[in-house]
DNA sequence: GTCCGGATTACCT
DNA sequence: GGTAATCCGGACT
């Protein structure tokens, strides 16, 4: 089955098959290793859930495409949407490994004090990539696109664990976050993943 | 671990 | 036109 495809599928199991997949944008190029789904119409955590409003209508599209907005006054955030259209749901893109264009991710990224704070959530990843509303509904899956995704190399084993910053009721018990077992040095919130699944508070 | 800035949207008067 | 909520990050303890 092709990317797209999966895409169109089945959200939750296009959030693990994009683990691997590189995200490329001019000399810069970045391998995901953290993805979270959303979907409608059973889970309260996607900004759909409420109806098709302007932010969300990209979402209501083909799959494949750029949903991309602006959250804590401060952070853009990257999503692939999936599903047919007229059916929203969306992958975030949580955090990359980065492979080329370091120079520019650190001159993006100031205040990361080692490489594995470039793109270890998806404000920084954004940030580094200068990914804004400009990218709004772009297709990732055209390899004409100035932000796109190329195929990669699956990880040998995939983790799973909540959602990262979902309100208790909205979802938050769902297991719907994917990371690349072998590459936990590049993820977000490494510790909060074990806290959650030892099933106790704090480290 | 905790605390707060920051700007946009959505939804209510 | 007001206000609550937000798929977070950085600084500090």
């Amino acid at each position: 089955m092709t990317l797209r495809e999966t895409l169109e599928h089945d959200v939750l199991q296009a959030a693990p098959a994009l683990l691997g997949t590189i995200l490329v944008r001019g000399n810069l190029r970045a391998r995901i290793v953290e993805t979270e789904a959303y979907r409608t119409p059973d889970d309260p955590g996607c900004h759909a859930h409420r109806g098709e409003t302007p932010r969300v209508k990209v979402m209501y599209g083909e799959p494949g495409l750029a949903y991309v907005y602006f959250t804590y006054g401060n952070h853009w955030m990257l999503n692939v949407t999936a599903h047919p259209p007229g059916v929203a749901a969306a992958v975030l893109i949580r955090a990359a490994e980065p492979l080329e264009g370091l120079e520019v991710f650190r001159e993006r990224r100031p205040k990361a004090r080692k490489d594995e704070d470039l793109l270890s959530g998806p404000g920084k990843l954004a940030a580094a990539f200068n990914i804004d509303a400009e990218m709004y509904g772009v297709n990732l899956l055209d390899p004409q696109s100035e932000l796109r995704l190329e195929p990669g190399t699956l990880p040998v084993a995939v983790v799973t664990g909540p959602r990262i910053g979902l309100a208790k009721g909205m979802g938050d018990e769902l297991p719907w976050r994917f990371m690349d077992a072998d590459r936990m040095r590049w993820v977000s919130k490494p510790h909060l993943f074990r806290a959650d699944m030892s099933g106790k508070t704090g480290t």
